[in-house]
DNA sequence: CGGTATTTGTCCGTATGTATT
DNA sequence: CAATACATACGGACAAATACC
């Protein structure tokens, strides 16, 4: 497979965050980025496409692709990155504690909150994120065990999408995420550095597929209230 | 212009709302769209590359195109649509009031906040939005007074990007937005009807562009916690 | 102000690769 | 092995918005 517009997706992405182009900057013409890369325009253009969507770039017609004032969303919460990837792209340090990785069977009442086939075997595992000597978010995931196999704690520690792509050589599709607010529970008060006056935490609940369509994990990511921060970028059709 | 594509990728999101195609269907092939649009395989799928971006359908290599199980992003909060919009998507009835509407100068504090030019002319407005009753957001809006002229309370109260777009024949272009959770203020206590013990809120800050580039609004939704949602949909790469 | 060149937007047709059936 | 279906890429054409002279 070829995906020649995906490098050079690539390459423009890096050139940006490199300052190379900045912001405002006007890119060089469709055409002479076809001439420097060597490739059609119809591949210029998706690669263009993709920086569009992430809120890099943006076209006006008959002008030019100017870059835009950005920090890209896939560097904070948004698009579909793992933990590791977007602490790693912020540069801010985290330690991850894994409290709690057991074995379970998907009941009713978890498959109601989950969605995850009933009777199904998964791990479910408490992953617990620590900035700056403080607890900030509690991950409650669950796996489905047929799926992602042979989870370890170390793994978890680690990143547990690096080994389903790299070891176990799965591809990851969508997910489907919503965000909102909850009083905090029992476990939030034992796992977090909670604030007093703060009987809150905001929860990303995430439902995770396949890229054949299964879904294969649930997590609540549920967030200290002062440290939780979504960035998003949309555009008008 | 034609835009053929933009209206098959309607048809087909229609036709996915109305059930003609449920959760799981398989589409047609993208030749047989070909063949029943009267259009080349590329118009198909450009189209269906806008409903996979939403989340609406996934396509599977050699297998098809399948629909997904979805209350699509752009019924939700997520997508750049007005408010008036997302509510009439949703079916939900909201009252909107607009007890504040005047104009300032973006001062450098106002200027550190908003992102508006320092020294700009601007609307500033509040408006509440009422559900069941119940006033639940407060959003708190700057709309640079060149770009949106002559804003009145009935505009405000109906839609402004209506306004925009069909009075004024303005084209929006995107917004970055950001969410996080804050302190109550003593406006917020005016406004909405926060439940005692919640001392916090859901704050939305947008700040939206033109096509042209040039931001025009700033605005912060106030949200009370218990009735906040947002909803988002992400793909791997 | 007008004509020409440049640049992005849309659409077409074709060819080839890769995954599934 | 062949047929089907999606993925990638090429090249050409014309339209629409803008820039330049």
């Amino acid at each position: 497979m070829n995906r020649r517009y995906i490098q050079i997706y690539e390459d423009i992405k890096g050139k940006i965050l490199e300052h190379h182009y900045l912001p405002g900057d006007k890119l060089p013409s469709e055409n002479d980025l076809c001439r420097h890369y060597g490739v059609s325009r119809g591949t210029i253009r998706k690669a263009l496409n993709l920086l569009a969507e992430e809120g890099m770039i943006h076209s006006l017609h008959g002008k030019g692709v100017f870059v835009l004032d950005n920090k890209p969303i896939t560097f904070s919460v948004g698009g579909l990155v793992s933990f590791k990837e977007a602490s790693e792209y912020s540069g801010q340090a985290f330690v991850t504690h894994v409290p709690k990785l057991e074995s379970m069977v998907i009941n009713p009442s978890l498959h109601k909150i989950t969605q995850l086939p009933l009777g199904a075997e998964a791990y479910h595992l408490y992953r617990v994120r620590e900035l700056d000597g403080e607890n900030i978010i509690l991950d409650i995931n669950y796996f489905l065990k047929d799926v992602v196999t042979d989870l370890t704690k170390e793994i978890a520690e680690n990143s547990i999408y690096e080994y389903m792509e790299q070891t176990l050589q799965l591809k990851i599709g969508f997910a489907r995420r919503v965000i909102l607010v909850e009083p905090a529970t029992s476990k939030d008060k034992e796992y977090l550095d909670l604030q007093p006056n703060s009987p809150f935490v905001v929860v990303v609940k995430n439902f995770v597929h396949l890229y054949d369509g299964i879904q294969f994990e649930y997590t609540e990511s549920r967030h200290r209230p002062d440290r939780f921060v979504f960035t998003d970028f949309a555009r008008r059709r």
